[in-house]
DNA sequence: CACAAATATTGACCACGGTCATATTTATAA
DNA sequence: TTATAAATATGACCGTGGTCAATATTTGTG
């Protein structure tokens, strides 16, 4: 009946996140603790799942927040003239989700909204790449037979598969955006009919 | 200095296989705890990590013999005439892929060949399945300007964008095979050029 | 200001995957 | 058959994510 959230939650919020940064920034994500966390922002464990459901939300957070930074670089963009420039923009986000194995574990997991009610924060910049990207291909040099929207779902889907091609054994001796290339130009501007 | 690979070897292995497939099939795949596993095989947990690096090695085993049934179906099919037919050949495979969260889940992350050396059962049969689907494409009615293995991966990038998209709360009032037909035409049948 | 209800924090505890030094079994050689 | 070395199996133990009843703090209200 009361008023809700109070400025502590915020604080101690912020501190976890804050705390969660530092370990991150200088051991990486996949050697991220929950007991490191809470005990470099000075609060009991309990108090972490208190704020956040589970490991992977905070990691959703930072993962999250990290791939909006590229995805406001690359609004800042002109639209790509060709898909050699959309590769070339789309490289230093594929590179950040590629930069260790559990981030893309962790993304993959959560790109579809975790099979949950509400949408997480990895989801929801796959909803927004899946935008920005329809808006490029809507004046581009494309092809014009399929909506922009699918088009750019499309390109997420081939990006994911270039990537976990990446962490394969057999097949990363092409480099990711030389098959992203391959794809790409096959997706977007097909070159004959059936 | 001696023969390697005793009998007995052969037969826990096989024992605990055995226990991990009738526990699954009673409770289901993200319910299968190890403890269980080897209190049904009668051994200790210890020797199930001897014969299985991890919970996962066992579950690309079950999950992999699985897809290959649902593979070795496929290949006694006639090659699809459309699109629609080939959806509707690749309907149960997707089907078994989605059917749990977990059970997604883990073949997301093998699809990859786990970034390991050797690579794994469900990396093969993502491998067989492009082979299988290249086949197919090679003499279908679908486009010829690029090669069908290309083809062929971009159906399995597609299939994923699909079922992973199939557990996004935003996105799962389109059923799969209606997304993937969206896909999948504009893959393999674009209708006009740039 | 006092007090009660809502909200936040605590830390002992649990679940479960995975490890490893030790014990047991198996296969070969003498 | 027995000695012995390699291969297997054992189970106590650990790391780490996650739970929850108890406690402490904040906030609105009389």
């Amino acid at each position: 009946m009361k008023k809700a959230v109070q400025k502590r939650t915020l604080a101690t919020r912020a501190k976890l996140i804050e705390s969660a940064r530092k370990i991150i920034s200088s051991k990486g994500y996949g050697a991220l603790r929950v007991e490191e966390v809470v005990q470099d922002a000075a609060v009991a464990k309990g108090t972490f799942f208190a704020h956040f459901p589970d490991k992977d939300a905070l990691m959703e957070i930072v993962i999250g927040s990290e791939i909006d930074t590229h995805l406001d670089a690359l609004e800042r963009q002109t639209p790509p003239e060709n898909t050699d420039d959309l590769i070339r923009y789309l490289q230093p986000l594929m590179q950040f989700m590629t930069s260790e194995r559990y981030v893309f574990d962790v993304i993959l997991r959560h790109s579809g909204a975790a099979a949950k009610e509400e949408i997480g924060p990895i989801a929801q910049t796959f909803d927004r790449q899946v935008r920005v990207l329809a808006q490029w291909l809507s004046d581009g040099p494309y092809r014009k037979d399929v909506p922009a929207m699918i088009l750019a779902e499309g390109i997420q889907a081939f990006a994911i598969q270039c990537m976990a091609l990446h962490f394969c054994a057999i097949n990363n001796e092409l480099p990711i955006h030389k098959r992203m290339k391959l794809y790409l130009d096959a997706w977007l501007c097909p070159q004959s009919a059936s």
